[in-house]
RNA sequence: GGGCGGUUAGCUCAGUUGGUAGAGCAUCGGCCUUACAAGCCGAGGGUCACAGGUUCGAGCCCUGUACCGCCCACCA
């Protein structure tokens, strides 16, 4: 970048794919691993790994933006920074995707065969795999890509296997029958977090249940009348006195003619339907506690296809939905229909594929999660913090009511479980290692044809990444983690789980802090999703806008504990103020020496000039501002505070005020251009974590003081240094008097409707003698912001007749009007002034005159309110004298 | 049913130990003032959802109500 032929508008594309090259070209973000471990010097994160075959969506960027202004924030505090980048297996998700492609080619999975279609499975990933990385790499994020990893590489597999094993053999792997949810889609069980309850318009029907003694029937009702065949119970509430002397008694189940039994339970709710439930065991949850309680026979009359089974009398080989109907039919004509009732309900919907889940009893492996869970409970908040708070309870109360974790999987992409049965005598083989033969010698072993849980990779995430079960320096460096970055959404899908594998593998929790950020919903606060149409795609945003806007804009709307509604006007409102920063450096290069001459070196701590003294004064407070609130996740207050800096007080004030300084030269050219140079410098740090493109550039083409070594990067780049000795909160107030006798002189000029065109003369009255020594050292700031022809600086000085004047800290500011000035315009504008005055100190009058307040609120505050009380009275006093002259 | 969050300017939201409300966008008026019209200058706009309580003082703390949203569980 020349400073010759800057381009006037910012164009992010070119400039930001200059600077992923560079920083993948470099390894910029591979870091040293250090001998010594300590983790004052080292910061790690792993990345929540995106789904390989997927898109990266809104969510993931701001995912994305979030950890990579920790690690480059952190970088700069001189840490050892390790980011690890890598991407998810998704089984069921991933495995859904190739399978519809096949179903183009008129194809199953099956026609091919397990093994040929998991290579066709890695074609897949290989191919979109790509995908992933390339959008990774256009938000910024400096990974390491050195060290990315794959849930199925094959350091992770061995990772698995070797977990898959030891808890097997600690007994906290089982393999037992249970009712789980089933997709008869997916072909697979699902775990209870990956089922949707959507709610369903349906019916609920009333169905008569004839007694065996032929004295009459029982009503139940049921939304499933297809599953009354697996009926082996109908139970009643013990204490339900329509009822309860029919318990013991048995019902003659239509269509089979079979007799099952009326139990009593406490969990039938009297209110609901009839008062008397049908149990089902083998195809509903609850059915299936009240089936093992009562000891009740469990009949499937439904396949995992989703068709009744032979045992279903009539309706055997129909579809459960066609089943359903017939049912009711048959009821009908046999005059046991009593009532059908619209009805709706939540029904379990599978996550991925959005079919109706189907309880189904089968044999699965499962994670006994108790102990771990407890220990999981035990390390938060002590040895792990999560950040905002608020969440601590949904974390506790989840790992409370924790169920055993089913991880088989009916699928075939993922990690198969290494389990294998003796065809001879029936023994069940866990190993690390491929058995060959059964210690009866036998050696037909079959494999378990099931894989596992995704999350049960992922749960390894932290330490699998760094090289685990191997002992790694990057495990001693970087274990745990310094913090976790996630949606809530997987709070539990994922943290939970790898704060278990962390703690039971590595003895130690896989991270130090977690941070739980927004949900990015659209503009209305609705989820943004494909079938809705309302996704914001990063992507297209990053073209349109750059992917310093979007960073930006995702950073300044992340308030902790609160959704973000994101709309494309936000992200082209904060392209605005990369451009403003672009001007802002074109201007700053236009007027210092180019990078070869280099800077005249200026002692900032003793640089005169109020302007200077204080724009070096709000660039320390915004050092400590930025770093405090990214260290405490107030990533919005960074970005709301640098904005304002930038724009407000660095442009709108200091460029406009070193103008003058710029054209007279010589010292005055000298330590402007330093002072200059230096904030804006410092400015593109405290920056750079949120928007690491246009700092980079900028940062680049600052020229630095003579001699001084250039370092080209400025993701290398140290935070700036604190200078204590320009901390001058006695010159921002002096230079808070001058900024506001120039906003005095513009809104006379505004509001009587002056040309700005037009120079006109101005008189201040200081209040004080201190009062005039600042406003005459900043006549020549005065006079060019405030477009005047000349300046009288004098508490004796005469104001003429017809003038407009304001008060301004306490100094009067007073502009003569000469000529065919609008005088009623004038005196509306007073009476407006007096009125605020008067309002403001009949308030604190009031606040005074309460001898509560006086005596129990602090002095300090008390005296501060008698000084404005004065200050305001003053005022007055001196604009009512220039009203009367008006009359 | 259990839990959590929200309600502040027209819109979107800040507001960190309670001291009398801020920003951006939008609106209105004026400006091509050689970094930026993706800009500059100025202005208007709020009973902080409602009702109580604690306090000298409440957007902030407590209690309750209303509406909105989310999570978990369950709904025969």
């Amino acid at each position: 970048m020349s400073q010759e032929n800057l381009p006037k508008g910012y164009e992010p594309a070119d400039i930001e794919q200059k600077w992923r090259d560079r920083w993948e070209r470099e390894k910029t973000f591979t870091p040293q691993v250090p001998e010594s471990a300590s983790g004052d010097n080292t910061y790690s994160i792993v990345i929540p790994p995106p789904n390989v075959t997927g898109n990266l969506h809104i969510g993931h960027a701001l995912n994305l933006t979030l950890q990579d202004i920790m690690c480059r924030h952190n970088r700069q505090l001189g840490k050892t920074v390790l980011w690890v980048p890598g991407e998810d297996h998704a089984g069921i998700a991933t495995q859904n995707v190739v399978e519809r492609r096949l179903a183009q080619e008129g194809k199953t999975r099956h026609d091919l065969g397990r093994d040929a279609f998991i290579e066709r499975v890695w074609d897949w990933k290989e191919e979109y795999g790509e995908n992933i990385r390339k959008q990774i790499k256009a938000m910024g994020a400096s990974v390491d890509w050195t060290r990315e990893r794959f849930t199925m590489d094959e350091g992770l597999s061995k990772a698995v296997r070797k977990v898959f094993v030891q808890l097997y053999k600690e007994k906290l792997i089982y393999k037992g029958d249970y009712i789980i949810n089933w997709c008869p889609r997916c072909h697979t069980a699902l775990a209870d977090d990956e089922v949707d309850h959507l709610p369903r318009k349906g019916h609920i029907w009333h169905i008569r249940y004839p007694l065996a003694d032929g004295s009459g029937h029982l009503t139940i009702a049921t939304t499933r009348p297809e599953t009354m065949l697996g009926d082996t119970a109908v139970a009643v509430h013990p204490e339900d006195e329509r009822f309860n002397h029919l318990i013991g008694k048995q019902i003659r189940l239509p269509f089979l003619d079979k007799l099952i039994p009326i139990i009593g339970d406490s969990y039938v709710d009297r209110e609901f339907g009839t008062g008397a439930l049908k149990v089902t065991p083998s195809h509903d949850h609850n059915d299936w506690q009240l089936g093992f309680k009562h000891k009740l026979e469990f009949v499937q009359v439904i396949d995992d296809n989703g068709m009744m089974k032979e045992n279903a009398a009539q309706f055997a080989g129909l579809h459960k939905d066609e089943a359903r109907k017939k049912v009711v039919e048959e009821l009908e004509k046999l005059g046991l229909l009593e009532d059908i009732k619209d009805y709706e309900n939540s029904v379990g919907h599978c996550y991925r594929c959005k079919e109706v889940i189907e309880p189904h009893v089968s044999t699965q492996w499962f994670v006994a999660v108790r102990s771990l869970a407890q220990k999981s409970r035990d390390a938060v908040p002590g040895d792990t913090k999560i950040f905002p708070e608020t969440w601590l309870k949904t974390y506790y109360n989840w790992l409370d009511n924790i169920r055993d974790w089913c991880i088989s999987r009916q699928i075939w992409w993922g990690h198969r479980i290494p389990a294998w049965t003796c065809a001879a005598c029936g023994q069940l083989i866990v190993e690390e290692e491929d058995p060959v033969t059964c210690s009866c010698g036998c050696s037909d072993l079959s494999r378990d044809p099931d894989v596992l849980d995704t999350w049960f990779s992922s749960a390894l995430w932290p330490f699998s990444t760094m090289g685990w079960p191997e002992k790694t320096p990057e495990l001693d460096a970087f274990y745990p983690t310094s913090v976790l970055v996630t949606g809530f959404d997987i709070l539990f899908f994922w943290v939970a789980r790898m704060m278990m594998m962390g703690i039971h593998f590595m003895g130690k929790v896989p991270f130090d802090e977690v941070y739980i950020h927004a949900l990015v919903r659209d503009a209305e606060g609705k989820k943004m999703s494909k079938s809705t149409g309302n996704v914001i795609d990063p992507l297209e945003m990053i073209g349109k806008y750059g992917t310093d806007s979007l960073r930006f804009t995702l950073t300044a709307f992340a308030a902790m504990g609160r959704d973000i509604k994101l709309s494309e006007e936000r992200i082209d409102g904060y392209r605005h103020f990369v451009n403003k920063i672009w001007n802002a450096a074109r201007f700053a290069l236009m007027n210092l020496p180019t990078k070869e001459e280099g800077l005249e070196k200026v002692d900032l701590n003793k640089v005169e000039g109020v302007h200077h003294q204080w724009i070096l004064h709000r660039l320390e407070s915004l050092k400590q501002e930025t770093k405090k609130s990214i260290r405490g996740y107030r990533f919005n207050d960074a970005a709301q505070d640098l904005y304002k800096f930038i724009w407000s007080e660095l442009c709108d004030w200091y460029l406009e005020l070193i103008k003058p300084d710029m054209q007279a030269g010589g010292e005055a050219k000298i330590t402007a251009q330093y002072v200059l140079a230096t904030a804006l410098r410092e400015t593109m740090l405290l920056l750079h974590p949120i928007m690491p493109f246009v700092t980079a550039e900028i940062w680049a083409a600052l020229p630095l003081e003579k001699g001084a070594k250039a370092n080209p990067d400025i993701a290398t780049e140290l935070y700036p240094a604190e200078r204590p000795a320009c901390v001058r909160p006695d010159a921002a107030e002096r230079m808070v008097m001058v900024q506001e006798a120039i906003v005095a002189v513009r809104t006379i000029r505004a509001e009587l409707n002056i040309a700005p065109s037009l120079r006109l003369k101005a008189i201040i009255r200081p209040q004080d003698a201190d009062a005039a020594i600042v406003l005459e050292a900043n006549r020549n700031m005065i006079e060019v912001l405030a477009r005047l022809e000349s300046l009288t600086i004098d508490s004796q000085a005469q104001a003429p007749r017809i003038s407009s004047s304001q008060v301004a800290c306490g100094n009067e500011i007073i502009v003569p009007l000469e000529g065919a000035v609008d005088l009623d315009a004038e005196k509306a504008r007073l009476d407006k002034e007096l009125a605020k005055l008067e309002k403001e100190r009949a308030m604190m009058e009031g606040k005074l005159s309460n001898p509560n307040y006086v005596q129990k609120a602090p002095a300090e505050l008390v005296e501060r309110d008698r000084a404005r009380v004065e200050e305001l009275k003053n005022a007055e006093e001196k604009l009512k004298a220039v009203r009367a002259k008006f009359e």
